[in-house]
DNA sequence: GCCGTTTTCGGCCCGACTGTTTTCAGTCG
C-alpha cells in the first residue's frame, strides 16, 4: 500500500534531518504527516489523483507535492539526496536508549561511526571516552542501551499489560503514602499492544513511593530514579515508568499520562488559543492561577469541551467532536448481552459446555454461542456429523435446564480456498450462528483473500465473519485485503464482521473497525475463548470497539437473544 | 513545513531526569 511507503520515507527524512540537525518543527512536520498517513485507512492514491492532499491535516503545499512524486516513482529527490549525506546505519543508532540525533551525530562526525556494531566496538575499546559531554557513564549506557535494542524490546499484548500493571498498582496500592493509583498510557486508551507500562499515583510523600517502586521484587534495573519520576525495567524486559503527583493534580496528571501524545498536544495547542497553558499540575491562566486540575472532567469542561473517554483519545476527530457536543456514546460493557465466539473440549477448548455456561452467567449474559471448529480444521479437533449430533443434543439438554442464560449452538467453520465453507447446507442450517474463518491459504494474493471473504459473506447461512484479517500477535501478521470491498459485501448481505477481542488477536484493528462502521457495517465481539476464563477477555474487546467509536447500536452484543434471532437470519 | 475566531508571518506542548557540567544540553514521553 502507498501509504505505508510515503509514511515510511517521511519518517525517514524526519529521521535525518534530526541528524542534521534542522529546524525541528520542519522535522516534526514530517513525522506528524507520517503518523497520519499511515493511520489513514483509505489509500492516499486518490487523494493525489483528484488533486484533495492537501485537505488532509499537516499536508501543505510541499507534503503534497512530495506524496505525489513517491506514487509517481516511488521515491523523492529530497529522500534520496540527503541519504547519501548521511548513512542508513548512523540512523540506526536513534534505535537505541538514550541516543538521540545529536550524539548520532557527534559519533559519526568525530569517529565516524555509522553503524551500532562499530558503536560497541568503539564503545568497548574505550573509544567514545573524551568525546565532549562523553564519560564513563556515557559509555556504560550506549552499551546497555544497545544490549536491550538487540533483545528487541517489542510491543507486548494487552494482556500481559494489564498483568504487568496490576502487578505493580497491587504492591504499591497498599503504601499508606500512596492516596490513589492507576495504570495509565496505552494500557488506559485500550490500545491493541503496549510498549511501556506507565502508572500515575497521587501522593504528599513522592520519595517514599519512588523508594518502594524501585525496591520492588521484580524489578531487574532502574533505568531512571528522581523525586517524582522513576523508570525501571523488570526481569521480563518491561518497562514500567511511575510518576507520582500531589493528589490535588491527579486530574491534570492522569489527562498527561494517558496521552496520546498527538491528543495532549492539541489540548495544549487549544488552551493557547484560549490565553491558557496546560501541563501536568493543571489548567493555568496568564496570572499563574489554576483553574482546573483536580479530575478529567473538569480540565475538559474548563476548555469548553465534552468529557472524551480515554479509548477515544488519539486526535482522531475527537477534539473537534467534543467541542461540538458531538461525541459518541460509547458502548460500555454493560451493555453487552453476549459472546459470539466460544470454544469448548467438543474441539480445542479446555472446558465443558456447563462450564463455560457457569462463566457466561457469572458475566451476567443472555446467550453465549459455542463455536467448536468445523470438520476440516483436523488440528483442532474440528466436529464432524456425528460429533455435531452429540454437541446438539448436549446443548438442548443443557438449555432445558439453565435459566436465564441461552447456549447457541454455533461453529467457526473454515472458509475454504476459494471462499466456500466445509460443511454441506444442511449442516450449516442446523445451527444458531455461523461464525465463518480463514485459516489457510494465509499467502494467497490479497486479491484472492478479498475474493474468499467476500464469497462467505455472500453465503446466506454465514452469519458473521471472524477475526477478519488473521493476525496472531506476535508471530503473524494481518493479511491484506481490500477492505472497501469486504464491507460492501459485508454491508449488503447483512454480514456481521468480528472484534475478536483475544489479546492475541484483537482483529478488526480500531481503524478497520471505525471503517467498517462508516460502511454501514454490523459488528460482533468475539473473546475466541478457549477457556471458561477467556470469557473476561470480552474488555478488550469493548474496549476495541469503544477505540473505533462504536455505539450500542453498532454491535449485535448488545441486542436481547430475541432480537438477535431475529436480526442475524438473513 | 504547516497553519490562522488575534496572524499569510511568526509562531509551533511541556516538563522530568541524566550526565556532564557549575547552568545546561540532550533525551524521553
Amino acid at each position: 500500500m502507498i501509504n505505508a511507503r510515503v509514511a515510511d520515507i517521511f519518517r525517514a527524512i524526519a529521521e535525518l534531518l534530526e541528524i542534521r540537525g534542522g529546524n525541528p518543527f520542519r522535522i516534526r512536520a514530517y513525522g506528524r504527516a507520517a503518523d497520519r498517513i499511515a493511520a489513514m485507512q483509505e489509500d492516499v492514491g486518490p487523494y493525489a489523483a483528484q488533486g484533495r492532499l492537501e485537505e488532509l491535516e499537516g499536508i501543505g503545499k510541499d507534503l503534497a507535492a512530495k506524496i505525489e512524486e513517491i506514487i509517481a516513482t516511488g521515491s523523492c529527490r529530497h529522500y534520496e539526496d540527503l541519504k547519501k549525506i548521511i548513512p542508513r546505519g548512523v540512523v540506526d543508532m536513534l534505535a537505541v536508549p538514550g541516543i538521540g540525533p545529536k550524539t548520532a551525530k557527534l559519533f559519526y562526525d568525530e569517529l565516524d561511526i555509522r553503524s551500532v556494531a562499530a558503536l560497541r566496538r568503539a564503545a568497548r575499546r574505550g573509544r567514545l571516552a573524551g568525546l565532549p559531554g562523553v564519560r564513563q557513564k556515557t559509555v556504560e549506557n550506549v552499551l546497555k542501551g544497545i544490549e536491550l535494542v538487540e533483545k528487541g524490546r517489542q510491543r507486548m499484548d494487552i494482556e500481559t499489560a494489564r498483568q504487568v500493571a496490576g502487578a505493580v498498582v497491587g504492591e504499591l496500592k497498599n503504601l499508606k503514602s500512596v492516596k490513589d493509583i492507576e495504570p495509565a498510557g496505552s494500557l488506559r486508551r485500550g490500545r491493541e499492544t503496549v510498549r511501556d507500562i506507565d502508572i500515575l499515583a497521587a501522593s504528599f510523600k513522592p520519595a517514599q513511593v519512588m523508594e518502594a517502586f524501585v525496591a520492588l521484587p521484580f524489578v531487574k534495573r532502574v533505568s531512571a530514579h528522581g523525586a517524582t519520576k522513576s523508570s525501571v525495567l523488570t526481569k521480563d524486559d518491561i518497562q514500567v515508568d511511575l510518576r507520582v503527583l500531589a493528589p490535588s493534580a491527579f486530574g491534570a496528571a492522569l489527562l498527561y499520562f494517558t496521552g496520546s501524545k498527538d491528543h495532549n498536544i492539541k489540548l495544549r495547542q487549544l488552551a493557547i488559543r484560549k490565553k491558557l497553558r496546560i501541563n501536568e499540575y493543571g489548567v493555568f491562566d496568564k496570572k499563574e492561577r489554576c483553574l482546573a486540575s483536580r479530575s478529567e472532567a473538569e480540565i475538559y469542561a474548563r476548555l469548553g469541551m465534552d468529557f472524551i473517554p480515554p479509548e477515544l483519545r488519539e486526535d482522531k476527530g475527537e477534539i473537534e467532536a467534543a467541542r461540538r457536543h458531538r461525541l459518541p456514546r460509547l458502548v460500555t460493557l454493560k451493555d453487552i448481552r453476549g459472546d459470539f465466539h466460544a470454544h469448548t473440549n467438543y474441539s480445542d477448548g479446555r472446558n465443558t459446555p456447563e462450564e463455560m455456561a457457569t462463566a457466561a452467567r457469572r458475566l451476567g449474559y443472555d446467550y453465549l454461542c459455542l463455536t467448536d471448529h468445523s470438520v476440516s480444521l483436523r488440528v483442532a479437533r474440528g466436529l464432524d456429523k456425528e460429533r455435531l449430533k452429540k454437541k446438539r443434543a448436549h446443548i438442548d439438554k443443557l438449555n432445558g435446564r439453565l435459566k436465564g442464560l441461552r447456549l447457541l449452538f454455533a461453529t467457526e467453520a473454515e472458509i475454504d480456498a476459494d471462499g466456500r465453507m466445509d460443511y454441506p447446507v444442511d449442516i450449516l442450517r442446523t445451527f444458531d450462528v455461523v461464525v465463518a474463518a480463514v485459516h489457510s491459504g494465509f499467502k494467497q494474493s490479497r486479491a484472492h483473500l478479498t475474493r474468499r471473504i467476500v464469497r462467505a459473506c455472500r453465503n446466506p447461512d454465514v452469519h458473521i465473519i471472524a477475526h477478519p484479517t488473521g493476525r496472531q500477535w506476535p508471530a503473524r501478521p494481518s493479511y491484506e485485503v481490500d477492505f472497501d470491498e469486504i464491507f460492501k459485501a459485508a454491508a449488503a448481505t447483512n454480514t456481521a464482521l468480528e472484534i475478536n477481542g483475544h489479546p492475541m488477536r484483537m482483529d478488526l484493528g480500531d481503524i478497520p473497525a471505525r471503517a467498517a462502521k462508516e460502511a454501514g457495517v454490523r459488528l460482533a465481539i468475539g473473546t475466541d475463548a478457549h477457556d471458561a476464563a477467556h470469557l473476561d477477555y470480552m474488555r478488550f474487546g469493548v474496549g476495541l470497539a469503544r477505540r473505533a467509536w462504536l455505539e450500542k447500536k453498532d454491535l449485535l452484543n448488545t441486542l436481547s437473544l430475541e432480537k438477535l434471532l431475529k436480526v442475524i437470519k438473513k
